[in-house]
DNA sequence: GAAAAATGGGTAGTATATGCCGTGGCTCGA
DNA sequence: TCGAGCCACGGCATATACTACCCATTTTTC
């Protein structure tokens, strides 16, 4: 289900892996995602729940915080 | 399916719920999510989506980041 | 300008988030 | 005692998050 907050959801996520020189599939493989489903994450088509927050937070070693807007 | 992360979340939104003086039914209302599954997030039962956390943030009157640790 | 890397986007099945109904246990004031 | 407000907790139905594949297209690199 995409919505505007999954939109800045994915944008967001999508800045902070590219500043952390990360590509979609090397963080799909350290958090055991599916790399098309990162990538539908990025393009907020999906709604995620708490604990993939967390789990993409913690191996872009940021605060789930910064993920949010 | 409960968590750690759940329970955190949970014991933050009741918190933040309590401090602004509503019960959980006034909260279910004016959100529009069931009252028993407000019940279910503040006891960490349930791994919410991050839609919920921006409506609950919303209707609190506080930014999301503040529900999350 | 071709090979390789990265991403877009689809699909089928499974797990689970969410909604809706209820029961019962508190506390407090009428 | 009785009702009202608040909450814990459970069962079931349905919507949808998530998984595990797949192939096509774009972007990067040489």
């Amino acid at each position: 289900m995409g919505s505007p907050i999954c939109e800045a959801f994915g944008r967001n996520l999508r800045a902070i892996r590219k500043s952390k020189g990360f590509s979609q599939e090397r963080l799909a493989h350290e958090t055991g995602i599916d790399r098309s489903y990162v990538g539908k994450i990025e393009r907020g088509e999906v709604n995620i729940t708490i604990e993939k927050i967390y789990l993409l937070a913690d191996h872009l070693q940021c605060s789930p915080k910064d993920l949010l807007i």
